[in-house]
DNA sequence: CAAGTCCGAGGATGTTGATC
DNA sequence: GATCAACATCCTCGGACTTG
């Protein structure tokens, strides 16, 4: 039987999906995640599944950051992204991250079938005339990717703080810690991306497109 | 008087070591 | 891994002073 994990935190999108997929496929095993700690979690009970239907922009994701972290941890789970953007940039980093297909959520029923069909038998998916788009785009930095898979939640956020400009202080108290824990959580950062200071970790963010969500 | 220079205070950043 | 305190370093800013 399939087992599929649909990771999505709109409980409506997934009940729909759900119920299309279990309509077309039949027998079908589906679990339901709603947020990157609980897709985490259950592809750790259950590290079999067939395949991971990932919205990207899910609570704790980050958009590129829980594919990468998901891949970095199951790199044999064959993952397709869901996302209601369609722009050629996100498309090509999220195919480099190394999902196998990105389906876009206005998609009919009937493309989710034949992109997990596709995906299932071992094949890539894109949407019609997306593959073309996406030959020009500019290759990834793959080694920085990986750099961010190790990074913790905690330190991702503070990652993503220093993207959006705030101050240490400010960053303590978004996060609810101290001024010095956040230093240190930059420090440890800083050495996992391998750069030496705050402007790097913007530059950074900004090429992998990682936002906090 | 305006412009440039020097210096100290205070704030912000980053490192290290210790604790839980 | 998360948290924190102590410390060193860097940067900014304002005041005092000098120069033209």
């Amino acid at each position: 039987m399939i087992s599929l994990l649909i990771a999505d935190d709109h409980p409506l999108f997934r009940s729909a999906l759900t119920g299309a997929l279990r309509e077309q496929l039949g027998e079908v095993e589906i679990q339901e995640s709603h947020d990157l700690e609980s897709t985490l979690g259950s592809l750790k009970a259950n590290p079999d599944v067939d395949l991971l239907l990932l919205d990207l922009n899910m609570p704790g994701s980050g958009d590129l950051y829980g594919l990468i972290r998901i891949r970095a941890d199951y790199p044999d789970i064959p993952v397709a992204v869901i996302s209601g953007s369609d722009e050629i940039p996100v498309v090509a980093k999220v195919i480099e991250a190394g999902a196998l297909g990105y389906i876009p959520k206005t998609s009919e029923p009937s493309i989710y079938l034949e992109a997990i069909g596709a995906i299932l038998e071992g094949d890539t998916w894109l949407p019609a005339g997306m593959a073309d788009k996406l030959e020009n785009q500019p290759a990834p930095n793959l080694d920085m990717q990986r750099r961010v898979a190790e990074l913790t939640p905690q330190q991702y956020k503070v990652l993503c703080y220093l993207h959006e400009g705030l101050l240490n202080k400010q960053i303590a108290y978004e996060l609810n810690i101290s001024e010095a824990t956040v230093k240190a959580h930059i420090t440890a950062i800083f050495r996992k991306l391998n750069i030496n200071n705050r402007t790097q970790a913007v530059l950074v963010v900004s090429d992998l497109n990682l936002q906090l969500n």
